[in-house]
DNA sequence: ACTGTTCTACGAATTATTTCGTAATCAAAT
DNA sequence: ATTTGATTACGAAATAATTCGTAGAACAGT
């Protein structure tokens, strides 16, 4: 395995979540984002600040107030938790996970278009 | 939210994957089925027992040695985490996440098939 | 009966994660 | 200048998860 092994924590993936959708973002920014009333504005700075120990994420520091912004790469996260998943939870089989996905209602139907086609593509 | 919210750990989720495979197990059946040389006989043994106190194992004492079964349904507990990775993951998205799944850990043209027929089904 | 092995029970140590309180700093407004 | 409010830094508490050591019971072979 030559890879980094990136393993964001639950409440790690949440903040990149929103550093993903938006790009720059203030700690105010992410922690109203996630509008979590269970906890304070203190534990989103401190999350964020190990996300930047850990180099999940830089920072801008220039301005007393930081900007802060995502390094690990969201394709590749995804991938990575995918892969986690089709391994702990459906023994190696990408289909059983797919199929789990499907059954679950989640889809539109354009939804099933969609992959239709991307399953033709990949032949 | 009218279910049970079942929540396994990764450890558990390990030991589940044993269980829903092999049906009755016991607890050294489990530990050799997941050879971890990094950690020991009695780990294993007390991660199920805490899995029993929670409800997500029953098991048969009236021997010396017990064996355990899984008391949670492997079906919905996948959908459970599909569900929770499409949220937390993806967006909401479950096409997202078949795709990444599937651009990834290349699935085998059989494999392809099956969606492909399961997709239509689902029309 | 004795010995060695395997098992359960269970407290406690370790490690990981989340949460908060507080102090120090800076900036804006009065 | 002083106050007010928002910010970062950071230690430490709280919570959760994993791991192990050890004691005691049960069993098998001698």
């Amino acid at each position: 395995m030559s890879n980094s092994n990136i393993k964001p924590t639950e409440g790690e993936m949440e903040i990149l979540q929103v550093l993903w959708q938006k790009g720059l973002c203030t700690v105010r920014a992410v922690h109203e984002a996630l509008n979590k009333k269970d906890s304070g504005y203190t534990t989103t700075l401190k999350l964020m600040q190990i996300m930047h120990e850990k180099g999940m994420v830089e920072r801008d520091t220039n301005q007393k107030t930081h900007i802060y912004k995502a390094l690990v790469s969201q394709d590749k996260t995804e991938k990575q938790l995918v892969n986690k998943m089709i391994d702990n939870v459906f023994n190696g089989s990408a289909a059983r996970l797919v199929m789990q996905a499907l059954g679950n209602h989640t889809a539109s139907s354009e939804e099933l278009d969609e992959i239709k086609k991307y399953l033709d593509s990949l032949k």
